[in-house]
DNA sequence: TATGACGCTGACGTAAGGGGAAACGTAAAG
DNA sequence: CTTTACGTTTCCCCTTACGTCAGCGTCATA
């Protein structure tokens, strides 16, 4: 069984670049060691990139991550650390709900605005010989006249 | 009917800062005449900047913003300008379903966790609990286990 | 020996502004 | 007339999470 690594089998096996991991580094988040000037990772070195890795995909912040990387080397007894982290995984649920709102308004807004463009160019493609000027304004919005 | 405007009225109404709407005009976006040093917004101004932040609201960058705005600008005959857009709005749609699953797939993840990081709290607590009533250290100071 | 695969260290670039400094003008209030 | 308070200007550094060179060393292989 494998204890160290070369940074470009961890880069293949957590689908990272190399320079990914070196940004990690030297943010503190991994601390190999080094045979001359190459760096070799450890196990302990391995997880936390899992954590980090993990981290991201459910889009916490590197700063975020790093905290509750520090949180867990300091380990009191874990509950402290759980509940901290229990919170940040929480509130993270609440923001990613807020964005799938977003999201979810913006896909409206844009099936909206794509209805208004077909109907201009159905009306744009039959007036095409007759006539010619028309009033096109963009994003099918009129700016707005209050707050 | 007012036809100019001051920076901080359109920051208002389109509830940017006064500091983003000099970054739009400097990327070209926008083009307000001076009176001396201070920015006069026109109408045309103001409808631009509308389209900018509606743009930004369903997730364009700036850079496909002005592409659109550039397109407009230009104008030959609208129906070209409306078709691209057009597919730029449906590609966008298809970017933000995908971010859609994205999220929900994040949302998963972070909810299993929290799920598994509640068994372990409970279970560290039961131990914690039990842990006190044999042996009462008083003042509620847990001895430290580690570094 | 030459070539290619890895590795390293800086240093600069990115998107979309945020924040603050320092300076200017204008208007009201003392 | 001077102070005070805004509103605005330009200028410049800061941010995130790396990507992208540039320039170099080290190793194994053809």
């Amino acid at each position: 069984m494998k204890t160290t690594f070369s940074i470009s089998e961890l880069a293949r096996e957590f689908a990272v670049t190399p320079r990914a991991i070196r940004f990690y580094e030297q943010e503190g988040m991994l601390s190999p060691s080094r045979q001359g000037q190459t760096r070799i990772f450890s196990t302990r070195d391995r997880v936390r990139l899992g954590l980090i890795v993990q981290g991201k995909r459910v889009g916490f912040s590197l700063a975020e991550i790093r905290e509750m990387l520090d949180l867990y080397d300091i380990g009191d007894g874990q509950v402290t650390q759980l509940k901290v982290s229990r919170k940040k995984f929480a509130d993270r649920i609440v923001a990613l709900e807020r964005q799938r709102i977003d999201i979810d308004e913006s896909l409206a807004g844009l099936r909206q605005s794509i209805a208004w463009m077909d109907q201009k160019i159905k009306q744009a493609e039959e007036t095409e010989a007759r006539e010619k000027s028309m009033n096109v304004v963009g994003f099918g919005v009129m700016p707005r006249t209050g707050t």
